[in-house]
DNA sequence: TTACACATGTAAAAGGTTACATGATTCG
DNA sequence: CGAATCATGTAACCTTTTACATGTGTAA
């Protein structure tokens, strides 16, 4: 249900195609959805066939053509109906974390190198979000005025993201006393 | 994939019946893994299926019997070939987040509304996971050294929901400041 | 007597992933 | 010449959610 919402929430912004709105969801919204092309096209299928969409077929040369959506009125009114209604809690599902709940059966040099693997793509995550973060605030006065809000969960991803670096740094030390220990038992 | 290696990981550590583990989840790895009873009573059938679970059947009066299932030694063994292998990133999709995305199509004070709903909620789950963190550190010492590595999500949980909190009192700070110039224009 | 905790399931629908398929252009 | 980017799609599969279904015991 959600998926549908964000994507409108995209085109509300400036219209696009299926491969436009893909890039989009990596660059801008990564932090709170993800999506694959597939989920897209089929999204984008759906929603013009309920009307939620327009469609015009671009023609570009030296280029595949595109199908580029926005939204209709009816289109509009879903997503503003949609923006009032309560929304549900995340769920968090993080493989990772059980790996470690479970990481008494992993000798810790191995959890440490998991470990240390996923730290640097937080750490990659978080070079992102903030490089996204310094664009916002080149923006033009009014428009950062304007979009303030929109702006405010790339906020917490990159809070989020430090809280985890956090974590993980204090895991890592743990860890590498644990195998000194084993070390100097050994 | 990963909720069956959730399974074994938490019926590594005590067997139990698909309902005890509905409850486990609820209680114990909420924080990184969520699962309807639905979602048990299938993958305990799959996995007893595949040999990696044992199945006993307790009879037990004044209550519905229950079935107990352990792991078996292929169980552990598929356990731990898992634990061995790279784990996949977290993918985050959190519904509330588009809706702040697509927060100016809402007035302020119903933003704030929302806002503060879901601030609740995030402190109401702040206070479990500090319980049962101190329920952790009240276990004896050898039990804290051996499931130290088992407890570290769990403080993960707790900074990451202490992150949310602080980024939601911002915004609601923000959002009164709002309200108020609103008031002081109109 | 009503609601909640215990206990286990089936079935259908919705949402998400992975693999396959095509074809032009641009950059190294 | 090979790889990446642009651009759109189908099909099969897996995972998750929601609704339905049943029945006992206990506490307010």
């Amino acid at each position: 249900m959600s998926l549908r919402f964000a994507v409108l929430s995209l085109l509300d912004i400036e219209p696009g195609s299926g491969y436009d709105l893909k890039r989009r969801f990596e660059r801008s919204v990564h932090h709170f959805w993800s999506a694959s092309h597939q989920q897209m096209y089929r999204e984008l299928h759906k929603l013009h066939g309920e009307g939620l969409l327009d469609c015009v077929e671009e023609i570009q040369d030296g280029r595949p053509d595109k199908k580029v959506y926005s939204l209709t009125a009816a289109g509009r009114g879903a997503l503003e109906a949609w923006v009032a209604k309560p929304a549900a809690a995340q769920k968090i599902r993080d493989p990772f974390l059980i790996q470690v709940f479970a990481g008494h059966h992993l000798p810790p040099a191995q959890m440490r190198a998991e470990l240390q693997r996923h730290l640097s793509e937080h750490r990659d995550k978080l070079a992102t979000y903030e490089a996204q973060n310094a664009r916002f605030y080149r923006r033009p006065a009014e428009q950062q005025q304007k979009l303030w809000i929109s702006h405010q969960p790339l906020l917490l991803g990159i809070e989020t993201e430090k809280t985890w670096i956090r974590w993980a740094e204090q895991l890592l030390a743990r860890l590498d006393a644990e195998i000194a220990d084993r070390d100097t038992a050994g």
